[in-house]
DNA sequence: CGTACCTTTGACGGCTGTCAAAGGAAGTGG
DNA sequence: CCACTTCCTTTGACAGCCGTCAAAGGTACG
């Protein structure tokens, strides 16, 4: 059984670090204005291009990925509903990643300066942006920790329970059976292994009765053991923030 | 030949991105004002703790790690002189890595509560604080994308170039023969090999005419074929910021 | 001079990549 | 609704890179 696709905004995103306010609502409402349709495989920028528009992702996946003059693709960032794309890259004079459209969906572009509008007008809203590319950022790093560490059925369980996690986070309907709009493919060019190789240890770890694959879902059959197999640990993309940081601005509530 | 251990600060790192002013300057010193010796081997942080103090890196080289109940380590950040510590896991309850003195040196320890005054005071600082940390991230996102793609010999030449640009980059007198208080245990954790294995490859690149790596120190032989083996990219990790962000904030003058 | 740690080497095995081909699933045009 | 094409998935055989185990040689330090 899989879940209809969710319409989802910021808010719903930020709201998991602290509290916002109606004001700070009615900030990221101004920036979700002008909705924009995106196909599949549509770019939302190339790797060269100067940052100038940011992007929030209402509905659909995309992904952020390396290209390297030999044609192999690395796929860096994957991004959900409610994601903000762009933070990562806003400082520098040039995106280092592609961003694609893994699935048509909605997307909300508006330009860097509002950004930097939202940092002078609010305070709330300033950590919770912060809070977020940090999140980001540590998805990130805990793969690379578990890519290098751990065998192929190790870094499909981590990522796996990566999605799962992340999904449930601004969806609290996703079941353990939950739609996935990825490929083999893809799974090879996130994971640094061939398709080849993708294909064998789904079909393992199947046979172990881990989890299930299919072209458009991901059944978790035995949540447990995936944690243990892949080290992974939900609390390092805690939502939580750091209680020096809203006791130093104690005009601000944690969520 | 090696060149001398060098005291840099956080100025020397940050200037890089924006030209900063008398008053930015006077505020990073007053930051950097209580300085500390740190024993080689010190830890500044253990993973578990909550972040309230960050650091500048005066002088010595440190780095951050995973530690997994198995015992095995993986290194995710090399800081140098004049790197800020602490940053990443700013927002989180809770470190996520452990940082430990790679050699003895001088750190300045401040509460996060400093950084904070600093968004308030200074626009311009503020920036390149955040540039800063968007580098650091920048790092990481280099070597995961190149470690998962490229061979042991690719990855050891991607982070000693990694090494070499980022030294240069604060102390112009850094050769190509330039001091690395790395062991070979220290590029497996970072690289996710094995010490033989990084011991097999450093020899089979010597053998090559690729470089040298002593018990201090690593000699760069070939730089154009280091940057061909492991597709290095310089740019990826360029200074220069943002012209959006800079015109944003009139205010601002580059670097 | 002795101890502890680091580096180097060799033999062997396993995980993963490469090459190749067949079977499925989805979309297109007739 | 049915061919046809295209892309994705699965499977097998084989090779290569890298991990494991083990031991010897170097280097730093007391």
């Amino acid at each position: 059984m899989v879940t209809a696709p969710h319409e989802v905004c910021v808010s719903d995103n930020l709201m998991h670090f602290l509290a916002l306010s109606d004001n700070d609502k009615h900030l990221l409402a101004e920036l979700e204005q002008s909705t924009q349709r995106v196909a599949q495989g549509q770019m939302l920028w190339r790797a060269t291009e100067q940052p100038r528009t940011l992007y929030t992702l209402r509905c659909g996946w995309a992904y952020s990925m390396h290209q390297s003059e030999s044609g192999e693709a690395q796929v860096l960032d994957v991004f959900l509903p409610g994601d903000l794309l762009g933070i990562r890259e806003l400082t520098f004079p040039a995106h280092s990643t592609d961003v694609v459209m893994l699935t048509s969906g909605v997307v909300c572009p508006f330009p860097t300066e509002r950004l930097l509008d939202i940092f002078q007008q609010s305070p709330s809203l300033t950590l919770a942006i912060h809070a977020a590319a940090a999140r980001q950022q540590a998805i990130i790093s805990e793969r690379l920790v578990n890519i290098l560490r751990h065998d192929a059925r190790a870094r499909i369980a981590h990522f796996v329970l990566e999605l799962f996690f992340r999904l449930k986070r601004v969806d609290d309907s996703v079941s353990r059976d939950f739609s996935v709009p990825l490929l083999q493919r893809d799974f090879s060019k996130l994971l640094g292994m061939t398709t080849v190789h993708v294909s064998r240890t789904l079909r393992e770890m199947e046979a172990q009765g881990l989890l299930r694959k299919t072209r458009q879902a991901i059944q978790i059959q035995d949540l447990d053991r995936l944690l243990e197999i892949s080290a992974f640990d939900p609390m390092k993309l805690t939502d939580q923030l750091n209680p020096s940081l809203t006791e130093a601005l104690p005009s601000l509530e944690p969520a």
